[in-house]
DNA sequence: CTGAAAGCGCTTACAG
DNA sequence: CTGAAAGCGCTTACAG
């Protein structure tokens, strides 16, 4: 019999420092020291206490209280865009609904910000934490794994996240319905921009679904009319620029999000080509500024929302030790046609 | 000498139950129960008990170690728009160089939540709160305020607010700045379109301040010029449409809001009037979106990342019983001028 | 509805 | 570097 929880599948007596301190072989002083952070603690009986505190899953007195044990922790790269709005509100909803909150953090603050993100999850602050877009990718992941904390990845960016239960959206079955989209308008030139270089999993899985239309519609791809770029605006222009200047260019352009459709939009602007008359352009997301661009663009819609709710009662889930039904869900996407995208001109150059 | 705390200035003993049992005059347990919301006991004495705690500003043991007092709320009335994103980048840039946490709540789940929030504030959950933008005039407001935790209002909605501490932006200054900019280019003719029907501060005040520019400039208004509208895009359609079906149209438009510039872009598309040709328009707020618009929009800049790391920094000195250099700041706004408004034209109708 | 008493979880000098 | 002992803040039956 070793250290690890109830195989009973009972509730296990509520962990103390008594238990920790038994299993360690060492006072409860000793592991109070360990947990306050006094330095006056042998290193080899640190280790021991701190493995023992992770697989018990100890949590401060403070924190099992209904008053102060509802607190989970988003945890984004940095907090720079629109749909992080759509995620929080998801994820606050559902919090609410279980009287507790929702701390919101960033880790573009140097390493310092991520110890003291992990110091307040072990002092028993969160019930649990959503790594979302890419920060499942950066360390932190792995510490916080080894925390008792249940954590979930939200959109997560690399595979690296693959021990922890994910939430994602479907992102191949949208990239291929926009593509089809435009394919049944009648484009047979349809350039794509990606983002992230194409190197996150969700770009990736975009791009894919973009080959897959192309394909199933019996059309060879033309490498030169994929672009890498990053998910944002200003690379959306430049990727956008090299696209129109194409020697044989694109009727359509798919972008891999609406920052990026943005950005096509002014370069069409620059170029003085109309949209979409000229050029037909499809973003992914659905931000709320993809319904107030001029023309109001089509887009594959992802439901952000829902996503950060799922996320949030995913973690509560776990926090009550409730089975998963599925490590890894995965919400359906679906493409609005709003009004940029037409049946392709042959003269779409002046 | 009646229950009022630290006269002397000095920081007073730690307040524990007992120091409120020995001043209501019942025992340790009485309070214990009224803190966990046992109902067996006198209303009387749980009013009593519960005025104390709160003049007292106790906090319970568990909030007072560096491992949890650290968090503070933001409280909107909902979260939806990509302005929060900013202040919430802000507050949580200094929350977390503090070595603490941010917490965002909204208001429109019911009452329910509202008292949940006090509950775990009165928990001792939080260091402080901030009610962004009108979320201070809610009843909420009123009661936070007899809790012991710092409260300050973040771009407040109405006067209501006046007895919190105040961040704010140069809302009138920034308004008249954009106007001037209007006249300076030779527009005589200039629409506004107001938000939340011109009655939140905000809106009042940039409304003053068009006002003010046009009176400096010596022209005299025309009301019929004024449109009173939401802070939204579909707000801003209809009121442009108006503008535009004007006998005499104007031929600048400041709206109060980028949201409501958005939507005067897409009024103007649909009836064909292209900016800035033959209709300039100026926003108001710099979101990011004022970037991505075709043209790119003229909008005043408040600088909402700072506002927010203000109203944070402004809640944590008020935590540590700093005083206040001014009980009201306002940041300045500045216009950027980007690709929206131009010289007059005298034929702006087909 | 309230208190005296017992006890729990944790921390903090103190001693070695 | 660690533990025995004292003690603090709080909660919880129990009694009335």
């Amino acid at each position: 019999m070793d250290g690890s929880l109830t195989l009973s599948g009972l509730p296990a007596d509520r962990v103390t420092l008594a238990t920790i301190a038994r299993e360690a072989g060492v006072s409860v002083p000793t592991v109070s020291r360990v947990l306050n952070g006094d330095d006056q603690v042998a290193s080899v009986t640190r280790a021991r206490i701190e493995r023992l505190l992770g697989e018990y899953g100890y949590r401060a007195r403070s924190s099992q209280g209904p008053a102060s044990a509802g607190l989970i922790h988003v945890i984004y790269p940095r907090i720079d865009t629109a749909w992080q709005m759509e995620h929080i509100r998801g994820m606050e909803g559902v919090m609410q609904e279980s009287g507790m909150g929702l701390a919101v953090s960033a880790l573009d603050h140097g390493p310092a910000g991520k110890k003291d993100l992990l110091r307040r999850a072990q002092a028993g602050q969160a019930t649990g934490a959503i790594l979302a877009a890419a920060s499942a990718d950066t360390p932190l992941g792995a510490v916080l794994d080894q925390l008792n904390v249940p954590v979930v990845a939200l959109d997560p960016g690399a595979k690296a996240a693959a021990k922890l239960p994910t939430i994602g959206a479907a992102n191949w079955l949208g990239a291929r319905a926009a593509t089809e989209h435009l394919i049944a308008l009648g484009h047979r030139r349809i350039g794509t921009i990606t983002g992230s270089r194409g190197g996150l999993l969700c770009s990736r899985a975009r791009l894919d679904g973009y080959r897959a239309a192309l394909e199933g519609a019996g059309m060879t791809e033309d490498p030169s009319l994929i672009k890498h770029g990053e998910f944002e605006y200003r690379s959306g222009i430049a990727a956008a620029q090299e696209l129109l200047d194409h020697a044989d260019p694109p009727t359509a352009i798919f972008a891999l999000s609406d920052y990026i459709a943005l950005g096509v939009y002014e370069a069409a602007r620059r170029r003085g080509v109309s949209i979409p008359e000229q050029l037909s352009v499809v973003g992914f997301d659905d931000l709320p500024a993809a319904r107030w661009a001029s023309p109001p663009l089509t887009t594959v819609r992802q439901p952000l929302e829902d996503m950060g709710r799922l996320a949030a009662r995913t973690v509560l889930n776990l926090a009550r030790r409730k089975v998963l039904e599925s490590p890894r869900m995965e919400l359906s996407t679906r493409l609005i046609e709003r009004g940029s995208t037409a049946y392709p001109s042959r003269s779409h150059r002046t």
